[in-house]
DNA sequence: ATTGAAATATGTTCGTA
DNA sequence: TACGAACATATTTCAAT
């Protein structure tokens, strides 16, 4: 990752061209170009300056993970006892599947992770077999998400 | 949101599709057929039953806050000092853009949440003037992403 | 930056196996 | 489930403004 992005300027139209691909990536570029009243070739044009200014990094089709069986979400705090085991504490958090976020935060903890995993059954495995077994992790703090409310983007 | 989610069975081929799809949403289905060896109406076909089973929820193009000049992401556990409350704490909080997940969770606080924003001053600023203003809000503890080593969905 | 038109590629449906 | 063919749309490029 760069350690500087360059900020860039879109106006009302590329707005509202990511506003409707941010809802649904596959959502075709000519619909909404009949929708704001230009040209589908004006779109494409302006999604490729805004592909080129990093704005746009992708698309992905987003999955219901309790039709898979996953309904236990759950954030991790981490004690490390030596911050030199930081790195290589990271890549072993990181090959853990379950594993979704992993930040290096302020605060009480060396890391923050949030997890999904299939129950209570499988989050205590986890965190006994997978996490705590991890050198340099000296201590824990779980707090199981009973019920989350929010998931979306910065909006535009 | 339903209480209960009846879990599917998908094979390797559906897992295959899915993989693709969860790494670029507009990535032709024809394509995905050819590198599968099958034609595009059987993938077309596997796809509306993956939408029918609820397994597919929709999908969204990603953007990089960064190049939008939001660069602090934070996450922030809230004391209520009323259960009564908390619906309408968390009604509040929905209509702050910044932020971004909002967790009810065990532990010492009633709510957690995710936001981002442009630096520590707008955070400071969220903080004071939209978050400890919400009536139940006693206390909070703030945790900066110093850096995310990792963001991604749960793996199929 | 935007357009329309042309060329290419994809999405979608349907009858059949 | 999967297929292929037929049809409808969408993407992409380009010369012109």
């Amino acid at each position: 990752m760069k350690i500087t992005d360059k900020t860039v300027e879109i106006d009302g139209i590329d707005k509202e061209i990511l506003r409707s691909l941010m809802e649904d990536a596959r959502k075709p570029i000519l619909e909404i170009a009949r929708k704001l009243g230009i040209s589908g070739a004006a779109i494409h044009q302006r999604l490729r300056k805004l592909e080129a200014s990093g704005l746009i990094t992708g698309s992905k089709f987003i999955i219901n993970p309790r039709i898979l069986g996953y309904t236990t979400m759950a954030f991790i705090g981490i004690y490390l006892d030596k911050a030199m085991r930081n790195p290589e504490a990271v890549k072993q958090l990181k090959e853990i599947p379950e594993v979704l976020e992993c930040h290096y935060t302020t605060g009480n903890w060396s890391i923050l992770i949030k997890l999904l995993c299939r129950d209570n059954e499988h989050l205590m495995t986890l965190l006994n077999h997978k996490i705590q077994t991890i050198e340099g992790v000296s201590r824990t703090e779980t707090f199981i998400s009973l019920n989350q409310q929010l998931d979306r983007q910065i909006s535009i």
